[in-house]
DNA sequence: ACTATGTCGATGATATTAGTCGACAAAGGA
DNA sequence: TCCTTTGTCGACTAATATCATCGACATAGT
């Protein structure tokens, strides 16, 4: 029961892209070098995301990449959604069909409350709120490398 | 982010085992039958509740295995905690020292929202709980074979 | 052209999951 | 005592998922 890399160094990234929001595309060589992820995993993690519009892309020279809107339009439920899949910890949740006691099975009623429990956290935080606490936690070191 | 299946079979055993708490210990062989678990997954589920002192057995001819405490002193976060291992969906909510960004990442703030979270759905439900919204759902089947 | 960047599919190493099997231990009964 | 019934446990395996890495390619700027 554990949030894969994906969803970790995903999130990473999109925080490092709030934080390092400007005028010009940010690069995808010093994501990974700021959050410590080795450039060709960080693409295929940052695929998905602009697959699902939440990042734009800008290829060739100047290139890189930047949030499609504003961090706080961009919800984690979203984030996650879109690196790991579906929220659900039990596939039965989503897809009652694929196993023939989901209707009587209290058991699957709690795993429904679960994904509630968490999509309830991850709906109430945007990007923007992540943005915040950093700046809370360290302001000097909030857009800096780190060392 | 998934639960497996130990976790997904090992409550549906422990529910199975509240259900037909009577006398006479349950047979692994039934609670397999009745859950279409394989008896000898079953066996692997069952071993950490027993090393956990939630489960008690008996062995040999007459033998079997039954909760160790009342149902309604049974909680899920207890029984998760056993055939899971940690509810953290995320290795440093638990173990900051793993990661050497963990004093200042707000990421892991949310994950650590995320397992408390999870947490309180867990521990607020026992599996007398479980046995109550059972017989809400199908009172005359309850303590019935699947057919 | 040439360089800087992102894109994408193939590949591989490792770990985890989901079981199965077989030998064994303990308890009861004939 | 020996046989049957039950649980115990470690070894093994197959399938899948995770976590990357690599190389060829596409696109944009200079």
């Amino acid at each position: 029961m554990k949030l894969s890399t994906k969803g970790q160094y995903g999130t990473r990234a999109l925080l490092d892209l709030a934080l390092h929001q400007g005028q010009a595309p940010i690069l995808l060589r010093d994501i990974a070098q700021r959050q410590q992820i080795s450039l060709q995993y960080l693409e295929h993690l940052i695929a998905p995301l602009i697959a699902g519009g939440m990042v734009r892309s800008i290829r060739g020279a100047r290139g890189g990449v930047s949030l499609a809107r504003s961090p706080d339009e961009i919800r984690l439920s979203e984030a996650i959604q879109l690196l790991e899949g579906s929220i659900a910890l039990v596939e039965c949740v989503d897809n009652p069909r694929i196993c023939n006691r989901s209707e009587l099975c209290v058991t699957r009623d709690i795993w429904g409350e679960l994904k509630q429990a968490i999509d309830e956290v991850l709906e109430s935080t945007t990007l923007q709120d992540l943005v915040e606490r950093q700046k809370r936690k360290k302001p000097s070191e909030v857009g800096m490398y780190y060392i």
